[in-house]
DNA sequence: CTGAAAGCGCTTACAG
DNA sequence: CTGAAAGCGCTTACAG
């Protein structure tokens, strides 16, 4: 037996009001006396009334959804960021309109349901976005952040990490024990990510006069392994290995060990990220903790605080460094 | 400058046409002729007209969207899920509206969102729904189905691996390899996949009159950890253990390894799910692979062949044992 | 504080 | 094949 959904104008009937006022009751802020307020309520209650979010969201223009896209990719970070922040737009009202995507860019299309649904901002986290689906969504005044990421030919907000100066530290930290036969293995090239934490690092290695060696990784682990496995074959056996994630360290990590080369002793690794996974015993990853909890406020904060679009901010949050067993 | 999102009516009277018509060439089925169908096509390109999801959810009552409610576990498992089912989703023309929940049973206030939404269907993996949040959602004729776990008490469809059966066929492998000493460690013991998995291979090994022991675990890494550990130290050096998940068997080998316990030689370990990181080839975790595209193609079938849920579906498949390098 | 009415952007019988 | 009209379930001026 299916009951059918209740609207505004049953309740209403029940209450001996008018539909304008049971729609008052549930509009924060309208005018309704305490009475006929808990009249209302109580038969709602009875009655099971929810107003419907649609029509709601038709004549205000505020849906309460926001578009969450996201990249397909295998790093458990970005599942511990899609928690969070489903976590706390609801906190805030928000329900998340959820797309996950193949492409390194995000297209017309994926964006097109987002448009449908009047979503009131779009955040963007591992992936880029074409800057015509930027200019149609800010056409539509739907502001556009992008999570960890940031493009300089994009004109829209932007929440990171500070990966220049973290990966800047990382290298001093390196630099100060002494090492200088260094590696950096890089994550997608193309993704600011890899490209920040790349400038930072070796930046700080270029004023000391020091070369290092730079591997070109995409964040996998396969292929982070790969690549120490044959940098190790080849005899080059560095005291240092940053990778530009936790999953490309791990991977670096794994073919050291596979050579029996021993960690930390022969050779420090570090990551970024701070995965769950870099503190199982058996890993231990000491790397770079990026502030995601604060990550998301920042991001959320921007929609909320009725960011324009012509005057997009850029935020970047520190992080810190985690020593654990693969540094000395 | 913020431009307008366009609506029907404009698009109509630039195309000399009534709205009527202009929503009938945007309603698949609706007829039009070919030439007006063409005339307004144009237009609306050039307007970048999309129509208003809200609006025809609000009269059709199909709002396109699914409800996807997913416990908050570290478990990448599920998030494969997610992408699988968001892009298959997609494909067929479906949104996703995702809720994270970080209760064991999904509570009213947390499905709400959907309710008001109007999604077409709810699924729910890795959690459990009350009873009454079950009842309600099928009053208004949402169909509910339950993704990698069932529930005897509650009248929803569910979709998942025929855990009895594979726990059994697992265990059969290990009979036959001539192990006795054989320990499993349990998932969240209040879960149908972990219940279902410890079933299996216990039965199995009840026939044969051989007592295994039971570790009660809870699908953490850690725990797992800890349990073989403490095990390994209180002297007892299975032959085999088999874990009710991969993070499981993985927690269980890395104690195994720490206390340089040759795998698969003096242990064999075996997992459950084939996550990604079980091929890494620090692991080559040997396990069982759920048919996850499968069981997500299976799930969407049950929402889009309207089943109603009078007479809800159960579906098991099968999946498949990867041998790898923690069995012999 | 409350009701009647207009309107959000659509779909869908109903005529023609 | 097409238009005029009603209506989906709301919000929000406008009066009173």
């Amino acid at each position: 037996m299916v009951k059918k959904v209740v609207s505004a104008m049953e309740v209403a009937k029940l209450a001996n009001v008018s539909q304008s006022t049971v729609s008052r009751v549930f509009t924060p802020g309208a005018s309704v006396s305490e009475k006929t307020r808990e009249k209302v309520l109580k038969i709602a209650e009875e009655l099971n009334y929810q107003p419907n979010a649609l029509a709601r969201g038709l004549i205000t223009k505020k849906t309460n959804m926001v578009g969450l896209a996201m990249k397909d990719i295998q790093n458990p970070f970005y599942h511990e960021v899609l928690g969070i922040f489903t976590k706390k737009l609801r906190a805030q009202g928000y329900s998340v309109l959820f797309v996950y995507t193949e492409n390194e860019e995000i297209q017309q299309e994926e964006i097109n349901h987002f448009l449908e649904y009047n979503v009131e901002a779009v955040i963007v986290t591992d992936a880029l976005l074409s800057s015509k689906v930027v200019a149609k969504l800010q056409d539509y005044d739907i502001p556009v952040t992008l999570f960890n990421r940031h493009d300089k030919n994009l004109v829209c907000n932007s929440v990171s990490c500070d990966n220049i100066s973290a990966a800047n530290e990382i290298a001093a930290y390196i630099y100060e024990k002494g090492y200088r036969d260094i590696v950096f293995i890089t994550g997608k090239i193309n993704t600011s990510t890899s490209q920040d934490r790349q400038k930072g690092f070796t930046d700080f290695f270029k004023n000391k006069g020091i070369d290092i060696t730079i591997l070109e990784g995409d964040y996998t682990y396969e292929k982070s392994f790969n690549l120490t496995k044959n940098m190790l074959e080849a005899g080059h056996r560095p005291e240092a290995i940053f990778g530009a994630n936790d999953i490309t360290a791990l991977g670096a990590l794994d073919a050291l060990k596979k050579r029996n080369i021993s960690v930390p002793d022969e050779t420090i690794v570090i990551g970024f990220d701070d995965i769950k996974m870099s503190s199982w015993p058996n890993y231990s990853l000491s790397t770079w903790v990026q502030p995601i909890e604060q990550m998301v406020d920042e991001t959320i904060n921007l929609l909320t605080s009725d960011s324009n679009n012509d005057n997009p901010k850029t935020v970047k949050l520190k992080g810190h460094f985690i020593h654990r067993k693969t540094t000395k």
